[in-house]
DNA sequence: ATGGTGGGGATCCCA
C-alpha cells in the first residue's frame, strides 16, 4: 500500500492539480494539509468520484487537514489532544482497514515564525503535545504513520542553503531538538531511511525562482512506528507536481508499505 | 538590505 502526504496550499484553488495527481499517482491513502477550507466547501465530489473515502478537519481561511483512502476510514479523531482551547485545525487521524490495521495521522505542524515570539512558543508547545500523543499511540504496537508538513528541517543536508534558514523557526535548534525527541520515541523517518543522500527536498518557495534554482528544503515527512518500518518497501519524494501549472509550493512525499 | 509570490477573504493575515 502506497501512502502519500501532500501540502496542497488551498484545496479549492488546487482542484486541477489534485485531480491530476490522484489520477496519475493513485495513492491508496493520502493526507492533505493546508486545505484552507471549511468542511462544507471541500470539493468532495472531485475526490469521491475517483473512488476515495474522505475525512476532513477544516477551518476557515487557514490550516485544515484531510485523509483520503480507497478503503473505508474508521475511528476518526479530529484535533491534537492536550489543549482544549486550541482552535487550529492541524491534526486528523483514522484507521485504514480492519482494527489492528494501519493507523494514519495527518498533521500540519505550526510554522512558528517569527521566532522568538508567541507563534514560536505555540509551535514548541504543539510539538510537546504531539510527542505526548505519539508516545500513547505507540503503546498500541500497530503499524502507525505520522505523515504531514512538519515545518521542521531536520538536518543541514535537508536544505539547499542551510545558512539561509539559520534564524528561521523551521531550522532553529529548539525545533530540530523537538523533532529529534519525536524520533527518539522509536519512529523512523521513511525518506531518510531509503535516501541517505543530500538534495532531497519537498518544498520550494514561490518567490525568487526557488524551484528553478532547486533552492528547496525537506519539511514534509512520514514517521513510521517500528511495526510500520518493518513493512517499509520504499520511500521517495515525487517532485513532478511542483512543476505543474498553478502548483502548490510543496510536493508529495511517499512511503510504500507491505500491507 | 530589500523584495520577491501565492491563497483566502476582506481591504490584511499567513506562509
Amino acid at each position: 500500500m502506497r501512502i502519500a502526504t501532500f501540502n496542497i496550499n488551498g484545496i479549492k484553488a488546487r482542484g486541477d492539480v489534485l485531480a491530476r495527481w490522484l489520477d496519475e499517482s493513485k495513492p491508496d491513502v493520502a493526507v492533505l494539509q493546508e486545505i484552507k477550507s471549511i468542511d462544507a466547501n471541500v470539493p468532495r465530489a472531485l475526490i469521491e468520484d475517483r473512488g476515495y473515502h474522505l475525512e476532513t478537519h477544516g477551518q476557515k481561511g487557514f490550516n485544515g487537514v484531510a485523509i483520503l483512502s480507497r478503503t473505508p476510514l474508521t475511528d476518526v479523531r479530529r484535533g491534537l489532544p492536550g489543549d482544549d482551547g486550541d482552535e487550529q485545525a492541524r491534526w486528523i487521524e483514522a484507521t485504514v482497514g480492519d482494527a489492528g490495521g494501519l493507523r494514519v495521522c495527518g498533521l500540519y505542524l505550526p510554522n512558528g515564525n517569527p521566532a522568538p515570539g508567541p507563534k514560536f512558543d505555540y509551535k514548541l508547545a504543539w510539538m510537546a503535545r504531539m510527542q505526548a500523543h505519539a508516545k500513547t499511540l505507540l503503546t498500541q504496537e500497530v503499524p502507525l504513520v505520522l505523515a504531514g508538513d512538519y515545518n521542521v528541517i531536520p538536518q543541514p543536508d535537508d536544505a539547499a542553503r542551510p545558512e539561509a534558514w539559520a534564524k528561521d523557526a523551521l531550522f532553529l535548534p529548539e525545533s530540530r531538538a523537538a523533532f529529534r525527541r519525536l524520533l527518539a520515541l522509536g519512529f523512523y523517518d521513511a525518506v531518510r531511511l531509503r535516501h541517505p543522500e543530500s538534495g532531497i527536498y519537498s518544498f520550494w518557495d514561490y518567490q525568487a525562482g526557488a524551484w528553478s534554482r532547486n533552492d528547496g528544503i525537506r519539511i514534509d515527512h512520514l514517521l513510521l512506528s517500528p511495526q510500520a518500518a518493518d513493512r517499509l518497501r520504499d520511500a521517495w519524494v515525487e517532485t513532478g507536481p511542483r512543476g505543474w501549472d498553478k502548483p502548490s509550493d510543496h510536493t508529495p512525499v511517499w512511503a510504500d508499505l507491505d500491507l
